[in-house]
DNA sequence: TAGATTGTTAATCGATTAACAATC
DNA sequence: TAGATTGTTAATCGATTAACAATC
């Protein structure tokens, strides 16, 4: 029984409007327009209230907004009224940047383990969190209620152990791995392709000079 | 003098093009048509064509498109032909993972320059690279051509340090701290928000679960 | 030549923007 | 009540898909 099916690209945009929102909140804004908001974020009106109808009416006529409702709202949406289990396989550099990222727990997403193969790392802890040998994932899996696991290993690896993952019983996997997972549909996958963004970084930065050059020429 | 503007919607999907031809390259495949490398990436063979006619005609009726060659031009049009000099400003988990990450240099992105405000970490080295103070920044933009900054610091220093960033003629900010730096429209920013990739996997996990328990119902 | 597959135009679909009646 | 601003419908715009003539 599907309600409208909530698009992509409003899905994608709703972390922004999280964020925003909790800036006000911050700064100890009360409400706010449509109007208002889209002048900070750089978007239409239109689209702030078509986003937010949506997921319901959350706003009053003649009003605008309440903040902090408003923000507690969508983290209902996104899911942060919950918390999160976390687990890092691959404790290398951006592993251990992640498991040292204090950030996450604020929003309910606790590192509950790292694993690696590496048997030099065994035992090293970051923040609390030991590192364990990635032999010790299964146990640990049926051990424990773990609902996110971040891949930061190398790209032959990952295909093997995100289908390993899912045989455990993951159903997010947060991927950092410069490659697809192709897994079951019931099995959610949230890529971070550093590479791929720095690339687009340096096409933008291509495309620029360029422009520059034309309008010497001018 | 524009010629027709390439969407942003293409612009995103050229590096992920980029990968496939590039493990096809290592694979030893030496063509491809479009409704073959559709159904290994997942979308239409129709959207391939049109996406890659937006900067030419790169194949050849009857036989398809030449791997290595496509592969070639894609990189050339997301400038992979010329050479980066990179700094990261913050030296923090995030920035020395970044800074230990060799994949880059592959690509022509070398890391030249790593600055913090901490004086602890001065003179550590990082893969030959030694972390600099801050207030050694602008002599350094002085004496060295930087094309891009990758920014992993906190979210409140970040538009400070953007600005000055600019002001020393940075034309290409990569952005790791959660907030949105408002620039000149001649300064090129793309965003990597962590937290907001996470959102959206806890969004995508709440969903699937919703699903899940309507079907229990049935 | 016949078959295959592109490049490209036309049709469809979906997302964004505009407009405005409802209503606080 | 009058003014403001939402929620929502309608119009527009752009992106995706389909179709096919061109051509290797």
């Amino acid at each position: 029984m599907h309600e409208k099916e909530i698009s992509l690209a409003v899905i994608q945009r709703l972390p922004r409007y999280y964020r925003y929102l909790g800036e006000l909140l911050e700064n100890d804004v009360v409400r706010i327009s449509s109007k208002e908001l889209s002048e900070r974020m750089k978007v239409t009106a239109s689209q702030i209230r078509q986003d937010l109808n949506n997921f319901g009416g959350f706003g009053q006529q003649g009003y605008g907004y309440n903040v902090e409702y408003l923000y507690t709202e969508i983290g209902k949406i996104l899911g942060l009224d919950k918390c999160y289990n976390l687990i890092i396989i691959g404790a290398g550099n951006l592993g251990q940047a992640l498991a040292n990222y204090t950030d996450f727990e604020r929003r309910g997403f606790y590192i509950r383990g790292i694993f690696d193969v590496n048997p030099r790392l065994e035992g090293i802890s970051i923040r609390g969190t030991e590192i364990r040998m990635i032999d010790e994932l299964e146990d640990f899996m049926k051990n424990n209620t773990v609902h996110i696991a971040a891949l930061t290993i190398p790209k032959l690896k990952a295909p093997a152990i995100a289908k390993d993952l899912v045989r455990m019983g993951i159903k997010a996997i947060w991927n950092f791995a410069p490659t697809d997972l192709n897994l079951p549909g019931d099995v959610m996958v949230e890529n971070v392709h550093l590479a791929e963004s720095l690339m687009r970084l340096s096409y933008n930065l291509k495309a620029l000079e360029e422009n520059n050059d034309e309008s010497d020429k001018n």
